[in-house]
DNA sequence: TGCTTTATTGGTAAAAATACCAACTTCCCA
DNA sequence: TGGGAAGTTGGTATTTTTACCAATAAAGCA
């Protein structure tokens, strides 16, 4: 088995996407580069409420910054982590199969 | 970009992983079912924890349990969330990697 | 039927996460 | 060089998560 601290570091960089608006975050930075502007006006959030979700993302190591004049701009570091949203589809469609295998056999 | 109710569905499937004790919970069902016993023996951890941890992981459908005798039986469900373990590592890395050549180049 | 083993549930205290407002830093440009 | 725009940081109240202990439920066995 893996050890503690393994599991330790692992899990942060999982907690890193543990929240609907940083998996929005992730998603929007799929189709490129991003100005932190652009990023927050997909939300009707405080702009540092934002920030403070684009720090998590950055300290995971998810994504990167840059500034450019006024603005900063965020990148997605590692495309990998789509990967992790076809396999949360995957345990969705399970949920929802064994929910109706449920209904029909009770 | 997806909405915030498909994103929190998703989060709240990644937020299971979220924990490292249900992060080795996990690493230890990829080698096939095990007894509640077992997956208790293996932390230092009040058997109500693990527990509720376990509770946490088949609410999410990530895993899922059977009576048997006294025994209960835990067994991985989705298999695939071991493809999450890839991309965390790759991230591992990455964040090694970028964390070298800023000591090479400060 | 009572007893024991096995696991879950209830309750609670402590720690972590989250969102807002306000204040501050940076950087451009007039 | 001072004003404004763009983000970040500090501070705080609220909510969520987590771990323990104690009490409860379930199942086989004496």
């Amino acid at each position: 088995m893996i050890s503690f601290q393994e599991a330790e570091i692992r899990s942060s960089i999982i907690k890193a996407l543990a929240h609907p608006v940083r998996l929005m975050i992730v998603d929007l930075l799929q189709s490129g580069e991003k100005q932190f502007s652009e990023i927050n006006s997909a939300f009707q959030l405080d702009k540092s409420t934002i920030s403070k979700h684009l720090l998590v993302l950055k300290e995971a190591g998810i994504v990167s910054s840059r500034k450019d004049g006024h603005d900063m701009i965020y990148k997605l570091e590692v495309p990998c982590v789509t990967d992790f949203f076809g396999c949360v589809t995957a345990v969705i469609e399970n949920n929802i199969r064994r929910q109706q295998v449920c209904l029909f056999n009770p």
